[in-house]
DNA sequence: CGCGCTACTGTGCACGTTCACAGAAGTACG
DNA sequence: CGTACTTCTGTGAACGTGCACAGTAGCGCG
């Protein structure tokens, strides 16, 4: 029971080869009657275009390859990257370009995933990754169209992206917190070799300029425990802060639980404002203040670079989209 | 510059192409020296072979596609499946396998995934859903070798699948439960169309016996509003209950914030036990106490199911894995 | 009527690989 | 020495497409 080929709806239709493959491929210069024919015929026999064969010919996969180059664990759970993922799959099937996942975490898989793309078994790759000047990015770069969700840092001109304006995203919630009255306002920083651990101190920075001392200061690695820890010292470094801004909502949801066991209320003694808006926030007690991010414009923005490439665009430009205040309870 | 073909590194060994090919696909019967030689060219050259030309002569593709038949939503941020998606990446890779993601949440999506597979374009594919009876399995697994994570209600015999014995795990919370001293257990299900949300409550029935009666239970769609709105609900019809057992962790926050505006005091007034043990179990106050599931495990078993599948093993026996209690404080 | 143009169709070739087969060279054994 | 067997090698054919090209039919127009 073999599978049909074009020559069998060819056949069936009583054409020939050429005329299918041109209906298959949009062309032009095709007779209504031929069309008719062929498109019975396909339905009749069931047929699917052998996309290997035709990848063969035309040297393109119709694939593209998302590289997720981390340290495996909290990639999947950030729902920034679940939305990118969802986002992408449905955005590229409507193009018939399918999506294949590759991990880059260490060196072994590093090099099967540039050797996958350098032998051209990926039309495009959507980059996904928070290391610095990560050398992945030129490698695969090289070999083929590239972008990326979120900034590549150091890679900015090689790889264009899509993120949101952390920087603006930090100057809400600081802002917020200053129009609140509160006068020592301390923040938790994400690790400083990523576009959001830098951004959203630069924003803190702007808005409070020097005010923003070393002091009240200190950075986390995004996880819950780094939360605690980071908020424990703040409160040894500086005992009176009556605010923090966390850079992560799951960082925060670990701020508060050090606040609680110091025995500081939440908003009344400290106010916490949180980022990203993800489910944590809701969950906590108080639920978080925070700053959302466009996620779903985001992920959008960064497939609309990714065809625009696979199109044959060199440069497109980079997008940044504005974040939003959601105000809640710790602040 | 043209990509180096299986051509060009028989030629720079000094070889035909048939003994190239030979020493890729790992046959017996190639000389040391015809070895060495190629292995040197194939650096040399940079030679990486053209997986579409395979395609076509051995009828596989060398990819398997994870099939989401899901309304899209939380099933991303499910560390359930982030843990499946990343351990199958990395399994599949050792293999030399691709996985491709496909979402099949409506009716267009659901038939261009069952042409995808029909068409051959996935050597096996990986099932992704919580629908009772899911039509689309039947499609699938008559296309190609099929697997599941977790079992497919209605088609347990038609599918292979590894799963956490929820059964035993709603025995284990609800037996604490009792050893605890509570009288007046209540529950909160899952959709009852899922084998979470059917086998959890059988094992709260199999402790209880006929104290687990109707009024005791409340069912719930997995949201955290859902929890909040079976808590109310519970209490409304049993205000005199001592603990709940709620099936997911993300309802048992939002079974904690009705308590909360209820004013019970948790674990003293009532008791609450979730299950998953996910990321929200250590945010919620009080943390929560609850049911581990051996997601690694699930997942590495569900792969090895479809490895065996894809070596021709027919029916590969279904693997249920045991779960553990999690004790923190909120019971 | 002849010419050029448009709309459409069929055919041969190439894409890069695997596989079956034929055959060569070496070795063991009666 | 002849035969059988093992180990290794090269070659032609096939896999199913897209594309360039050649070719046909119809039509308008001078």
């Amino acid at each position: 029971m073999k599978r049909p080929t074009i020559h069998d709806v060819a056949a069936a239709a009583g054409v020939s080869r050429g005329t299918v493959s041109r209906l298959l491929n949009g062309d032009r210069y095709v007779s209504p009657a031929a069309r008719a024919a062929i498109e019975r015929a396909i339905t009749e026999t069931g047929y699917v275009v052998n996309r290997a064969a035709r990848s063969l010919v035309t040297q393109r996969t119709g694939s593209v390859a998302m590289v997720l180059s981390e340290p495996d664990q909290m990639l999947f759970e950030d729902p920034n990257y679940s939305t990118l993922i969802r986002v992408a799959i449905r955005r590229l099937a409507e193009r018939d370009i399918s999506l294949v996942m590759m991990l880059a975490g260490n060196e072994g898989d590093r090099d099967r995933v540039v050797r996958y793309v350098r032998g051209g078994h990926a039309d495009g790759v959507l980059l996904v990754t928070t290391h610095a000047g990560d050398p992945l990015a030129d490698a695969l770069a090289a070999a083929a169209p590239a972008v990326s969700c979120g900034a590549v840092i150091g890679r900015e001109n090689v790889i264009p992206y899509a993120a949101a304006d952390d920087r603006l995203g930090a100057r809400q919630m600081t802002e917020y917190l200053v129009s609140r009255g509160h006068k020592r306002i301390a923040m938790i920083t994400g690790p400083m070799d990523t576009p959001g651990g830098i951004q959203r101190l630069e924003g803190f920075a702007d808005v409070l300029g020097r005010k923003a001392s070393k002091k009240l200061i200190a950075h986390g690695d995004w996880t819950q425990a780094s939360g605690e820890r980071a908020m424990a010292e703040l409160l040894e470094r500086t005992p009176d802060l009556d605010a923090v801004f966390v850079a992560s909502d799951l960082m925060a949801a670990g701020a508060l639980t050090t606040l609680r066991a110091a025995g500081r209320r939440v908003p009344d003694d400290v106010a916490v404002g949180g980022f990203d808006d993800s489910s944590v926030a809701t969950s906590t007690l108080p639920p978080l203040t925070t700053i959302r991010q466009p996620l779903a414009e985001m992920a959008n923005a960064t497939i609309n670079l990714l065809l625009a490439r696979l199109d044959g665009a060199e440069k497109p430009q980079p997008v940044v989209l504005p974040t939003e205040l959601v105000i809640r309870e710790s602040a």
